[in-house]
RNA sequence: GGUCCGAUGGCGGAAUUGGUAUACGCACGACACUUAAAAUGUCGCGUCCGUAAGGGCAUGUGGGUUCGACUCCCACUCGGACCACCA
């Protein structure tokens, strides 16, 4: 009676056989082979479970593991889980359970789930960041940081959630809206925890004992690794770096203004020098990028937060009208403030600038598209040259004036000076057509017009030149402004990693000892949100004593952000049950950094960025000795429903994986989600296309009946250990054809694999499924090496016919086979034949047939002939196996 | 608005990186097996003309480079992702 596939049985078999081995997939700490860190992001364990996404990465890596160990390096292929977080303290609120329980719960239920993918978990390392163990470190790190400047704690206007009741990082809001609730967000001054991040943008020498070495930046730190191209520019970006300058426009009223400006190039107005006041110089100080257009600088604007309006309330005349301005800004959202088109702004009447290079005198306003946090929260204003700035003085009908032309422009005009052989006359031309462009704003650099001796520069030269004399006359400097802020670390929240930190009314601020780590979170804590973290409201949790005077203190209430817990995870896998470290510095050393990591696009800035950090903080503190933690970043792409549309529970087009592994088997699915295209790609579900790969599962099944011995290959069969037959062999072999396939395909699976790119290895298996189908019957050692290649993608079903081919090892413990770089190429080619470029024929020639042969035959073909008839062949062209293209 | 990415049959996608476009899978159609259906197997499946042999046209649109372009260059159209008043 002939058996039935059935992945209902055969894969809780070997599940539960692996589960009782689980030596099988562990790392080996004291292995001499070349290791392999192999990593997914931990996932949080969420109540809903796994999803189709999941699947997707942890079998891509899991493909990859298998290889790997099956090349004989010694693989680490953790798992872990991110398990602090929002989520289970927001059901907890719910209903009353409390966030350890739940997570418990669904920590089991993912395990279980991924038990019944087959997936290679090396489990005896896993972590939990929820885990005393666990989060003692991640207090530790807070502390190395503190003790090292690079923690710190200020009073900030924070990004508030109503609904959360916490602080959002910036990172986590989305369009003004908390990125959790999608609440709006609002502003709020509270004192916050804050993490150096910006001191890692650039390359920092090292503070370590090796103190000459260099910490790569954030930003030079991409050059070099394997990542994908956008993942490193959405850093970039959101890093923000620019050159630009600082500008000092010298406020010209004010009660201590000078009487004159020094080293001005212009002579100086009589308004401005009949001014009696001498003392210290008040400046407006402008931070810009664009320093070549400042003679286009018509006014300046500064923030509604700016210092300037405080200080100069006494003279600004119109201070009603600013005052209602300013409350009106103050009652508007972060996303009204960046979603209003409309910029709106008022004159700081009273209050006049001095543009150090024209030496006019410009008027100053408040308007809110000028952000306060950025550069000095001040901007000289060029209509002309930029679009907002164009915006604003359109609506309020200010002066625009052009100071930069495009090159062609330039180029046009010298012309027609030329023409005119006047430069009097091509300069009234100029001007003239500078003032008919007034439509728009040209904001790309160009060549510089009415500024002075800088005209006729390109914008390059003219900052160059510019900031030169700014510099020398103390007006101003160059500077870089970055778009990053520090990380906003405390969090008003239960369910993370306390800060490990105590208030001492005499000693102040004082870090808790590494030996009292860890701060344990208590257990007597209601969960309700108040605006203040639950731990505040637990005596047991609050009052301490100080570790310095003995004296009666508190202890910081707020918890870390989860980000900072998952910055460090990779590392303790290395070390995983270290009481004394967060990991020894010998096993860092054999098993980090990371060489491949796959996880979601969506962690593209926020995890990805703060978890190079935190390795360049080690790494400047001589802790480590790389200063990257991931070589190679790869990200899966969104699974969608079948109906194009993103999976989602409102809308009801979920697909649970565990209901597709009941159906078809872990393997299908396992296959299916690798076949369905690249690994980046957003793809469509397609709920049919599981079956032709659970059919492709049950034709290698079907295979195993079709063994065969013939006479021939005997040898093969009395030697139950393969090798793959060697030319001579196969020579008289019927069945030579289906050795060449079979090199190629182990070569083309091979290659793949190492380069991700699991869908085509799977179609190459098929292709060669279905050729083995075709013959009468299959040589063992096909099936053999057969099932060697397919073992990665479908663990289950390969153990499964390996054991019954009676072997008595596991399939994973064989090598990997090497292919028979003779046995790849073909003995005779087919070749393209094409006239004018178009295929006219094919022939079939020996693989190493010469050119002139080759180029002969070609001609020579009768349906060539027909189109080279009485006509002259010009040139032939030859390419070496493929084709040869006839030119009349 | 900016930046980046993409566009190939009815669908997901492949194409050795400039050399046979549409591999592999799904869907579909015909046939075989069956009392019937399912399952399975065989064949077909870009499009147009043609009984056929064969030929024309096709990789979002238009142009260019080349003996030869899905692949390189220019312009445009559409779609997606990210950022979004960052001076």
């Amino acid at each position: 009676m002939e058996d039935k596939y059935n992945p209902k049985f055969i894969e809780p078999k070997w599940q539960k056989f692996w589960e009782e081995n689980p030596d099988l997939y562990a790392a080996k700490d004291d292995s001499k082979a070349e290791k392999r860190f192999i990593l997914d992001m931990f996932p949080y364990p969420s109540g809903a479970g796994l999803h189709v996404g999941h699947v997707e990465s942890y079998t891509a890596t899991d493909i990859y593991s298998r290889y790997f160990r099956m090349r004989g390096k010694n693989v680490l292929h953790p798992q872990g889980f991110d398990a602090f977080g929002l989520p289970a303290e927001n059901y907890a609120i719910k209903t009353g359970i409390h966030p350890q329980k739940t997570t418990e719960k669904s920590i089991k239920t993912f395990k279980k789930q991924l038990g019944s993918l087959g997936l290679s978990y090396d489990w005896s390392r896993e972590v939990n960041s929820s885990d005393l163990d666990y989060y003692k470190w991640t207090q530790w790190f807070f502390l190395l940081l503190y003790k090292n400047g690079l923690a710190y704690k200020k009073k900030a206007k924070v990004n508030w959630c109503d609904s959360c009741k916490t602080v959002l990082a910036n990172e986590q809001v989305e369009d003004g809206l908390c990125e959790r609730c999608k609440n709006p967000v609002r502003q709020k001054d509270l004192e916050q925890w804050f993490l150096k991040i910006t001191d890692f943008i650039e390359d920092k020498v090292t503070r370590g004992p090796s103190s000459s070495k260099i910490t790569p930046g954030l930003l030079s730190g991409l050059e070099k690794i394997d990542w994908p191209e956008s993942t490193k520019m959405l850093q970039k970006n959101w890093i923000g770096r620019s050159e630009g300058t600082i500008v000092k426009f010298l406020i010209s009223n004010s009660p201590n203004s000078p009487n004159k400006i020094p080293n001005s190039k212009f002579p100086i107005s009589n308004e401005i020098s009949n001014s009696k006041i001498q003392s210290p110089k008040q400046y407006l100080e402008v931070f810009t990028t664009r320093l070549d257009t400042i003679y286009g600088c018509t006014y300046c604007v500064v923030a509604p937060e700016h210092g300037l309006i405080k200080k100069y309330e006494e003279s600004i005349k119109n201070k009603a009208e600013v005052e209602k301005y300013l409350e009106s800004v103050k009652g508007k959202s972060d996303l009204d403030r960046t979603s209003a088109k409309d910029k709106t702004g008022v004159e700081l009447k009273g209050i006049k600038v001095i543009n150090p290079f024209t030496n006019e005198e410009l008027p100053v306003w408040v308007a809110d598209y000028v952000l306060s946090q950025y550069g000095t929260g001040a901007v000289m204003a060029v209509p002309a040259h930029d679009t907002r700035d164009y915006d604003f003085s359109i609506k309020y009908s200010l002066p625009v004036k052009e100071v930069v032309i495009s090159l062609e422009k330039a180029k046009n005009q010298k012309s027609k000076i030329s023409a005119k052989g006047g430069s009097a006359s091509g300069r009234k031309n100029q001007n003239d057509n500078l003032k008919l462009k007034t439509k728009e704003s040209f904001t790309d650099d160009g060549i510089l017009a009415n500024s002075g001796e800088y005209s006729g520069l390109t914008s390059e030269e003219a900052r160059e030149k510019m900031a030169e004399w700014l510099e020398e006359n103390n007006l101003g400097n160059k500077k870089i402004n970055y778009k990053l802020r520090d990380w906003l670390v405390s969090r008003q929240r239960y369910w993370g990693a306390p800060i490990p930190i105590i208030y001492c009314e005499k000693c102040g601020t004082v870090p808790v000892p590494e030996e009292d780590l860890p701060v344990k979170l208590p257990t007597d804590v209601d969960f309700l949100p108040t605006g203040e973290s639950p731990l505040k409201y637990s005596k047991s949790f609050q009052n301490v004593k100080c570790p310095v005077c003995g004296a009666k203190a508190t202890r910081e209430s707020d918890t870390m952000d989860t980000f900072v817990c998952s910055s460090w995870y990779y590392f303790r896998y290395a070390d995983p049950k270290n009481e004394k470290k967060f990991a020894s510095k010998e096993l860092i050393k054999k098993w980090l950094p990371v060489d491949l990591y796959v996880g979601g696009a969506e962690h593209s800035v926020l995890h990805l960025l703060y978890a190079r950090f935190f390795t360049k903080v080690l790494h400047n503190l001589g802790y480590i000795d790389f200063d990257e933690p991931f070589l190679k970043l790869r990200h899966q792409g969104i699974i969608l429903s079948e109906d194009g549309r993103k999976m989602s529970k409102s809308l009801g087009n979920v697909v649970n994986p565990d209901d597709e592994v009941k159906r078809w088997g872990a393997d299908s699915l396992r296959i299916f989600e690798m076949f369905m295209g690249p690994l980046e790609d957003m793809k469509p579900w397609n709920t049919k296309g599981i079956v032709g790969v659970y059919r492709f599962l049950e034709k290698i099944w079907k295979l195993q009946n079709k063994i065969h011995l013939t006479s021939n290959s005997l040898n093969k069969i009395q030697n139950p250990k393969y090798q793959i037959p060697n030319k001579s062999q196969i020579s008289n072999d019927q069945n030579g054809k289906l050795d060449i396939l079979l090199n190629k395909t182990i070569k083309k699976v091979t290659e793949d694999i190492e380069a991700m790119r699991f869908n085509t290895a799977i179609s190459s298996l098929m292709i060669l499924a279905n050729a083995l189908e075709k013959e009468e019957g299959v040589y063992l050692i096909h099936y053999t090496l057969y099932l060697i290649l397919l073992s990665p993608f479908a663990p289950h079903i390969s153990e499964e016919l390996w054991n019954k081919l009676g072997h008595k090892d596991l399939i994973f413990k064989e090598k990997w086979p090497e292919y028979d770089s003779a046995l790849i190429k073909d003995e005779e080619v087919e070749l393209v034949v094409q006239v004018n470029g178009k295929v006219r024929d094919r022939i079939k020639v020996a693989a190493d047939i010469s050119e002139e042969e080759a180029k002969a035959m070609a001609i020579s073909s009768g349906k060539v002939e027909n189109y080279t008839k009485d006509r002259e062949i010009r040139k032939v062209i030859y390419v070496r196996g493929r084709l040869v293209n006839i030119v009349i």
